[in-house]
DNA sequence: CTGAAAGCGCTTACAG
DNA sequence: CTGAAAGCGCTTACAG
């Protein structure tokens, strides 16, 4: 391994010029610097990132925070394995490195620990674990954070614009003629705001087109799995057989809900329209019809590594930065002849 | 931050003395590491990574090479994305970090200069980018390496046991009475040896109940994902429609070629047979009957963890682990009524 | 523009 | 069993 000093024998200069020509900061001729550089890329040095962490308490590390007890997909996630994909480039792009923070790191430190530790410089908190304690200490630990699936005092949250998204599917369903619509949700949890938000605005769409939502027409599935998307769309239609289409917060869930609904020998989309969430490529492949909203993981991703660039350079970040998720318009929905007669 | 220095105060210790209760090294009396230890708690002390790094030149640091260009799933691939979720767990526990190495860090560091810059004490190259001429060094760059799937000079090897499991394809085709069987394979590359090997496999398994293969009906297709495996089904049963079964490297490409028999009219396994490999989840959901082998992946990184730290601790690895692959079978394989009648 | 000194927080021989 | 000294490789004021 080679070092400034070696550096700095071999080309006459003391070890803190040969640091400044290094780093591009401090005054140097030109000369100087061009010749410490050469000297530099012949001998094939490479920095000591635990010497330099030292001395500037500046790491370099980007912690990160993926649990996905929901999914149980961890990087397999729909959302947040190409979410990681785009972010760990963009970071890499600005000489940081991805850490992955972890609770049973050491026989169990904490994550503030975890990154005291390394000397992490910002946390993305792609998906906490629920309801953990810990979360609510992050916002005020000093170490800058930014949050892309859950609501955290004090951090910055960079999530698709849910509620559109779920104006948008009461549009749809509104515009193709369906009136009787369910809603199809997972556990509402109060710092998770995706299906909550994405039930808000699609309540608030189709009250917006004179329709009142009846609560009976709305299930939240006991989980974010299929399984529990078939056990929902059971529930929710053994009440309700009257719906002629479901809105469901995310794919998994809808192809739960579509095979329950294909084995008690409906058709999709002539007996029951469906609107999913996610764009998830594991259920497109089985369900290439479905219409679904795409979150813009590349979106989510770039603009949570500028937030979080920005706040470790101290510039504060907004408390939160919506991302609209795109609708995709396949051929689940039914659209009524009438509907179609009315000009649409 | 609170240091050993300041430990020292507290306990009127010194700070090597400090350090070795910390570390649990050295001679200590019970009491002095008890009360060094309980000071250190109440404190909340954390020991600074950087500095330990820097002086014991250990940085608990794996490196993971991960690069998908053959599937272009990143983190979502279906073998890579499992593996790193149990692999990260282990290491975890043993006190290591996961580092993604890059080569577009610090505009352009190779994946050596990426380690020597974090001291990293060892490699798992889960899959890197086709023909990189740096993985040629990696044997021999002093820093252990352990590989998921790619074979490289000098480092050690954990994958699935591929010929094995293309014999046993091979055996659940002729069992069911084919003897007119495709193999749609992949790119096929020296050092990667999925593809090749399941092909040697499973053609010694037809040549074992005396059916020789005609190189006809092998046809490779141009990359790993769905798309290549319609077309290459396409140029197989064009040139071949004497089949009855065809075993397709990987369930992507399974997925795409059953698409394109589907299309043309054929029914799975009725007209023609599949068998599949990796139990790919996301192909899974769309063809719930095919057939498939499932990768061992919690024993592939379980393994991979094990022989990593392993060679962190000085003792070799073998040339390479093998992992026998799972035969999963459902309902892509019809089997013949005259086979039947032969007491099967 | 360049360098001597001190320090970042820890550990490793080596004394005692 | 415990501690004084030196060092890991780098950077930061501060002189000059």
């Amino acid at each position: 391994m080679i070092t400034i000093y070696d550096l700095a024998k071999q080309t006459g200069f003391s070890a803190p010029t040969i640091s400044k020509a290094l780093n591009g900061n401090g005054k140097l001729s030109d000369e100087t610097r061009q010749t410490i550089l050469a000297a530099a890329k012949e001998a094939g040095y490479t920095a000591n990132m635990a010497a330099k962490a030292l001395s500037t308490k500046h790491s370099r590390l980007i912690g990160v925070i993926l649990e996905d007890v929901a999914m149980r997909r961890g990087f397999e996630h729909p959302l947040f394995g190409g979410l990681l994909n785009k972010f760990r480039h963009e970071i890499e792009m600005a000489g940081y490195d991805l850490l992955f923070l972890s609770k049973h790191f050491n026989d169990g430190m904490s994550y503030i620990d975890h990154c005291r530790y390394r000397d992490v410089e910002g946390i993305l908190i792609v998906n906490p674990i629920d309801d953990d304690p810990e979360m609510k200490t992050l916002g005020s630990c000093g170490i800058p954070c930014v949050s892309t699936n859950e609501f955290i005092p004090g951090v910055c949250a960079v999530v698709s614009d849910n509620e559109s998204a779920g104006k948008t599917a009461a549009q749809a369903f509104f515009e193709a003629g369906h009136t009787k619509i369910g809603f199809l949700g997972a556990p509402f949890r109060e710092n998770s705001p995706a299906a909550i938000e994405r039930f808000k605005g699609f309540k608030a769409g189709l009250e917006s087109y004179g329709l009142d939502f009846d609560e009976r027409y709305m299930e939240n599935c006991a989980a974010w799995w299929d399984g529990a998307g078939y056990d929902g769309m059971k529930a929710l239609y053994e009440r309700c057989p009257d719906i002629t289409a479901v809105f469901v917060v995310c794919d998994s869930l809808a192809f739960g809900a579509m095979k329950y609904l294909l084995e008690i020998g409906k058709s999709i989309p002539d007996d029951i329209s469906v609107i999913g969430f996610d764009d998830d490529t594991s259920v497109l492949k089985a369900a290439p019809m479905l219409s679904t909203f795409r979150q813009d993981r590349d979106k989510i991703a770039q603009l949570a590594s500028e937030m979080l660039l920005q706040e470790i350079a101290g510039i504060p970040s907004p408390e939160v930065v919506r991302v609209p998720a795109q609708f995709i318009s396949r051929n689940s929905v039914r659209r009524f002849a009438r509907v179609l007669q009315m000009g649409y």
